[in-house]
This record gives C-alpha cells, structure tokens and sequence, in this order.
DNA sequence: TTTTTGTATTATATCAAGCAATACAAAAGT
DNA sequence: ACTTTTGTATTGCTTGATATAATACAAAAA
C-alpha cells in the first residue's frame, strides 16, 4: 500500500499517515490481520522520522484500529468495534462540507453518489 | 445567530467560527446581504480577541463568502460564486468520514440520510 | 550473541494560534 | 471641526503542536 504525503497540506504528516490507514482497511487495502510496515521502514521509506511514524501506530492503536507488539509489530486487528454511530466530530465535519458544497453548486445527488461510492 | 466555541476541540477558535458562519449562509441562517456583527461586537460577546475575528472576516471575504469594507462592516455576499464541483481537500475529507463511518458500523443510508439532511 | 521490534528519552527547532495594546485610514454622524 | 465607528495593521509575547536528531531500552526471534 503507498501512502503519500502532500507536504503542501496543513493537516500534519501523522494524520495524513493515520487518515490513509484507516481509508486502506476500509476499503480493503489492508486486510484484517495484515502486517503494517516496521516504523523504521516506513519512516525511511517517507523519509520521515521514526517517531512519527511510531506516534501513527500509537494513535491507530488506543483508536482500536491496529494491534502493536515487540514481536510481530503493526498488524491491522481482526476485529474492529463498532460503536454504530458517527462520531459528532464527523457530524460536525460532514455538515460542513455539505455546506461547502452546497454554496459551491454542487448537487445534492453529486455528493450522495462520492457517499455511496467511497463506502 | 449563535456561535458557540468548543474549546476543547483541536479544531481553532477562528476556524470554528468561520465554518459556523459557513454552515450559516448555506441553511440560510445569514441572508444574503445580510450585516454580520463587526468585529469588536463579535470579539467582545465571545471573549476573544478582536484580531481573531478580523481574521475570520479576512478568511471568509478571501473565499468568496462576504464582503467588508470600513463604511458598512461586514455583508454575506450576495452572489457567491459556485464552481459546481467539491474541492479537492474535502473530496479526501469526505473519503475519511465514510471510512470511519464504516468501520463503525455506521450503515449506508444513514450517512446518506445525514447528507440529505444537512444539504 | 546479534538482530529486529515498538517504545522511551532528551533536546531542539519551527510554526500556528491567540492575545494584548496601540494605532491608522476612511466614512458617517453630530 | 470633532467624535465615533468601521475594518485593518503593527509589535511583541506566550503557548502548544509538530517534527526532527540522536541515543537508548526491553522483549522476542534468529
């Protein structure tokens, strides 16, 4: 899986690293059980320092996301919970993008489709 | 209208209001043409500083939103320009949210109705 | 014993965000 | 003419997040 980092953005390089993580075991790009790259080698694949990307899997971690340990490292968990619910922060998110949208001209069904596309 | 700051959110105090005011214009909350409180009111009745507010108002006239000047103060805009497609930034935006959603649990149709909803 | 794993530590640099205080230009009201 | 009100500019400061470098540690495998 490549993960790329578009250094022009203001969101910070972790989260960029977390966000395309989480999209690629979604869509599965990343299957439950599969092996995510060491820190050392990510981080020198990307050029990035290794505690960066060891805060990632920190993060993908106590999100319960990912799995950590010293012996088989990163793996993605088998079985995510499911709380069933979109966070508020994402209600908040989604709103404004809407918003966006709306005010941009974009179809309501334009954005129902992308919906219904990336699930 | 109501601008309520969450002030624990990683999200900034100008960036919150500026979306606030977004999510306004779009529901129609804020009329086209419509006064937007001046700085100093706005800064004043939330305890904020008054160049923090001048600098959402700087923001939302760089998008296209409003229009200012030191006769009038600050007026949503009457015609807003509309490109018809969503942005980049919240094309990718969107793709996290439905992935989160999604390993929530979150079904289809809920987001779908949220999208509805919200436009 | 060596290697590899995630993690911890310490120090440093940079930048965004926000505030305080003050001031300015322009227009309106008096 | 003077005062008020408008958005804006300036300067200096504090705080926190982000990211890095360099080094080290514990645990498990080879």
């Amino acid at each position: 899986m490549v993960i790329k980092i578009d250094e022009y953005s203001d969101v910070p390089i972790y989260m960029q690293i977390r966000n395309q993580i989480v999209i690629g075991i979604s869509n599965g790009d990343l299957a439950p059980g599969e092996q995510l790259p060491t820190v050392r080698a990510l981080a020198l694949e990307m050029g990035i320092n290794t505690m960066t990307v060891s805060k990632v899997y920190q993060l993908l971690k106590s999100e319960g996301y990912i799995l950590t340990d010293r012996k088989n490292g990163a793996r993605v968990r088998e079985s995510i919970s499911k709380s069933g619910v979109l966070s508020e922060e994402n209600k908040t998110e989604l709103k404004r993008i809407v918003s966006e949208a709306r005010l941009s001209g974009v179809p309501k069904k334009d954005i129902l489709k992308l919906v219904d596309e990336y699930y």
